[in-house]
RNA sequence: GCCGUUGUAGCUCAGUGGUAGAGCACUUCCUUGGUAAGGAAGAGGUCGUGAGUUCGAUUCUCAUCAACGGCUCCA
């Protein structure tokens, strides 16, 4: 007999060979219906697969993060056996779950040898799979000798399987098979098709062979399938609410930005209500950086080539620049970052110990040609104003002036009550210096212990990524998520101890010496572009009332009150309140609503009653009716709320 | 840049080988109404752009631009 160790800790006695699901079953039958794998020491397995030893055994369901994942494996293989039964011939690579934070469903890589697919075709394979589906195949797990896959494979001439075994061992190589499809395939999986009830193929895309542009181009399907055709409906309502959420629909709605074929892809112009976003942005930034001791400056948008060879951004990123432009026997690229301007106004005069930390900010504009297919609404754009700063400092003051920046994000993100996000710090891989790094090998190792102090006695949690750094060095990113689930970096925090000796600059130390500093980059709100995007679907649309463009709406109940009306607009104007008089000729129920559709956060309605009283009757945007208030209450408390940044 | 999809009024969308339609928004008039849609009339589009097929193209074909979904990339 074995020992069966189940989560509880109560341990049970079987004969070797037992499956998970036949444990499932000695405990109840409701259970054994829903086990779908189980982890066996820490590794997940098939339900079905003998355990010969003790074993600590968890059954996963449907609940589980793995029962889910395995669930969706299988799905994948469920659906290349429909691909495989519409389109003979059908080379498959690999069919993975969707494994990253909020994303459901899985894909199938494939190579369809020129047959192009279409949506059409999804409808159908979606019909196949269902009928498969119900046909309730087993998943049967096979141990095969190399040898025999690789004649299996060759037989079939598929080039991509025979790639993949190549990495495999003799011993470790399993196929699975499920109704009239086998796979080459690690597993596990559920125990059988019938647990598939409910099927939805998403989209058809492309994706390069392992991932490697200069590789062929794969078919990609992705899919999700559910145990239940309720879940299928509520995650496809899920994905409709929040389509609502994406920024590029927010910001055509409330008319923050547009873009327009005559400018160029990727180039936001800002509407007048963006603008005002923007501007209390910046004046956050002004007010926070002025506090740390930063200054203020200003920098021009276009510089020689001779600049960006010094700092390095022509040797390594010459492809994200747009091409130079020709003037008097010179060339002049518009700038893709503000650090290397920056540089020359340290270096603008002579510095000496006293002066450091010297930091200086600026909300620059930069210029990247992004790839075309790239450009993402106000995510990922070609042209944005970077909430930019550098610190140039001595190794000593280094330490405190990091810490004292990553406060700074901590104390932005408090404000805007951002409390999901990752921070990152991002190394370099050594096996990239001189090609994507600049070939320091000792500072690299330096300056990203550096950091990693820092992050560690600050007790941040954080999560470490190779291959992610600066081409000058290490940095922190703090990585978000888009409603739609694409990942971005929205603020970054960088150590460079490269472009100081690049631009030769210098300071004189406290015994006549000279010494070159080290820089950090720092763009905590990240990029107008981005960081707008950002909040706006971060607030659903619903900014708070200092970032809102419009604050108040004032609503007459009719034309008898326009000048009442007028005169409590003119009065919040004396506090720089931004406000609008509804003044068309509709009734007070069609004025509400269209102002709450457009998130004005407050709106004051005036009739008989208020005006013989002079108060407003305040009403909150999604909140209803606040009662009436005299109009220096009113006045007094969303002055308050505005000046302190209130975030809802 | 690559694979795929889409492109009709300010917005959301319908539609057709014989030069276009709805709802909302907009304008005017009636209505002066107390907390999420009062009524009527009107104006608005060379159907993304260019070329081809055709007696005739917004509709079919090709090219091109842009957006969207992915891949690659993301200082």
């Amino acid at each position: 007999m074995i020992k069966i160790t189940l989560p509880d800790g109560a341990v049970r006695e079987y004969a070797p060979g037992i499956t998970a699901l036949e444990i499932a079953k000695s405990i109840s039958e409701g259970l054994a219906r829903k086990v779908l794998a189980a982890n066996v020491n820490g590794q997940v397995w098939d339900a079905t697969r003998p355990i010969k030893k003790d074993a600590a055994l968890k059954l996963l369901t449907w609940d589980d993060k793995d029962g889910k994942t395995t669930f969706w494996h299988s799905s994948a293989h469920l659906m290349a056996e429909a691909v495989e039964s519409l389109f003979p011939g059908v080379k498959f690579w690999v069919g993975p779950a969707l494994t990253k934070e909020g994303e459901k469903g899985f894909y199938y890589d494939m190579d369809l040898g020129g047959t192009k697919i279409s949506e059409e075709d999804l409808r159908k394979l979606e019909k196949k799979m269902n009928e498969l589906a119900k046909s309730g195949s087993n998943y049967i797990r096979k141990e095969i000798p190399k040898a025999e896959a690789l004649q299996y494979f060759s037989g079939k001439g598929d080039e991509y399987k025979l790639d993949l075994l190549q990495g495999l061992q003799d011993g470790e190589i399993t196929f699975y098979s499920q109704g009239n499809f086998t796979d080459l395939c690690r597993g596990p999986h559920i125990p059988h098709t019938g647990f598939i009830k409910a099927i939805k193929l998403t989209n058809i895309a492309g994706a390069y062979w392992k991932n490697d542009e200069k590789n062929k181009m794969l078919t990609r399907v992705y899919g999700v399938t559910f145990p239940s055709q309720k879940e299928l409906d509520e995650y496809l309502l899920l994905l409709e609410e929040a389509k609502k959420r994406d920024h590029r629909k927010l910001g055509k709605e409330l008319g923050i930005y547009t873009m327009d074929d005559d400018v160029g892809p990727g180039l936001i112009m800002w509407l007048p209500n963006g603008t005002i976003i923007i501007e209390e942005l910046e004046n956050l930034a002004k007010e926070t950086e002025h506090a740390a001791g930063y200054k203020r400056v200003i920098t021009p948008h276009i510089a020689k080539e001779s600049m960006y060879l010094t700092s390095g951004h022509l040797p390594y990123y010459a492809e994200s620049m747009y091409p130079p432009m020709e003037l008097e026997g010179e060339k002049y690229y518009l700038k893709s970052m503000n650090c290397p301007h920056h540089h020359k106004i340290f270096a603008a005069e002579p510095k000496s110990y006293r002066d450091l930390p010297y930091r200086i900010a600026e909300y620059g504009t930069v210029y990247r040609y992004e790839q075309s297919g790239e450009l993402f609404g106000l995510m990922r754009v070609r042209c944005l104003h970077m909430n930019d700063a550098h610190i140039y400092c001595t190794k000593e003051q280094f330490e405190a002036e990091f810490r004292a920046v990553n406060e700074m994000y901590i104390k932005y993100f408090k404000i805007f009550g951002i409390d999901k996000y990752v921070m990152r710090l991002s190394l370099h891989s050594p096996e990239k210096l001189g090609q994507k790094y600049v070939n320091e090998p000792e500072l690299w190792k330096e300056t990203e212990e550096m950091v990693r102090q820092v992050l560690i006695s600050s007790e941040i949690p954080y999560m470490e990524v190779q291959d992610e750094a600066a081409f000058y060095g290490p940095k922190i990113d703090v990585q978000i998520y888009s409603v739609i689930g694409r990942e971005f970096t929205l603020a970054t925090n960088q150590v460079d101890f490269s472009q100081g000796r690049s631009f030769k600059l210098q300071y004189t130390t406290a015994d006549n010496q000279s010494d070159t500093p080290l820089i950090i980059h720092r763009a905590p709100l990240g990029t107008h572009e981005r960081f707008i995007g950002f909040l706006l679907e971060h607030y659903a649309g619903k900014l708070p009332v200092w970032l809102s463009p419009l604050q108040v709406k004032i609503l007459p109940i009719s034309d008898k009150f326009l000048d009442y009306a007028q005169s409590i607009l003119q009065k919040l104007k004396n506090y720089d309140i931004r406000a609008e008089v509804d003044d068309r000729q509709e009734k007070i129920g069609k004025k509400i609503r269209d102002t709450e559709l457009s998130r004005v956060p407050y709106m004051l309605v005036v009739g008989e009653k208020e005006m013989t009283e002079n108060k407003v009757a305040v009403r909150r945007q999604g909140r209803g009716d606040l009662g009436a208030k005299t109009v220096d209450d009113f006045i007094n408390e969303i002055n308050i709320e505005i000046k302190e940044r209130t975030a809802e």
